[in-house]
DNA sequence: GTAACTACTTACCAAAAGGTAATTGATATA
DNA sequence: TATATCAATTACCTTTTGGTAAGTAGTTAC
């Protein structure tokens, strides 16, 4: 009885964690989501941020993230044209996962410098 | 010279990211550390708490897992033999992390079920 | 008129990831 | 002798992912 109802709680998580693989698998998902953290940014800066994507990967990976709801897509009427993108609410709240990326990020880079 | 502050803070975090992406990169990482969170396990327990899992998938990742220090292997000479992984403690680390990553997967369904 | 900037798109290709099915080899049981 | 279990491995194939290079379209500065 304990047994099993241990493994439905491990079932359970293993369903939520397919949600969220879902949306920042990929190369180049978290890098952008973590541009736009930083402020609303258009195309070309967000080219800046992270220099080595090229313009088909990050159209077609903006345009998954706006499908998804993460990104809002802003077209302005200005001569040259631009184009803001930003981060929706969801998005944003994506912001305790990312910080725990980036901190474990951090302690395992650590950890393998002082084990080799 | 805040604007300039600013885009390294960015710029760190994006190659912080970049570490922990490498290692839960996949389909089957995140699923397995996450059975192994829930107790150590034999080849064939994993195999039966991740249905859709071939074991050519499952023994791969797990020498990725144990060659980058997140898993252990320990053999058995027991007759069947049996082999049990185990997480070590840079595994048991990515603790927060799974947690912040099952709690937006749990957020992020809800919300696409009450915006479609 | 031509070069440059904006924000892309398109075609083509290579590499990586992942799936399927069969096989291995040791031990144990019927 | 045949079958089953445990923990994989192997060959082969398909799909997905990502890279390169070139092109498009509108506007503006020289």
């Amino acid at each position: 009885m304990e047994a099993k109802r241990k493994d439905e709680v491990c079932q359970f998580r293993l369903m939520a964690s397919r949600d969220a693989l879902d949306i920042i698998q990929g190369k180049w998902r978290i890098p952008i989501i973590i541009s736009l953290m930083h402020g609303n940014k258009r195309f070309g800066e967000i080219q800046r941020d992270i220099t080595d994507i090229s313009p088909k990967m990050l159209s077609q990976e903006l345009k998954f993230l706006e499908m998804n709801k993460i990104i809002t897509r802003t077209l302005y009427d200005s001569m040259p044209i631009t184009v803001e993108y930003s981060l929706t609410e969801l998005g944003k709240s994506m912001n305790s996962l990312l910080e725990e990326l980036l901190k474990w990020g951090l302690y395992f880079r650590k950890e393998l410098v002082r084990k080799d």
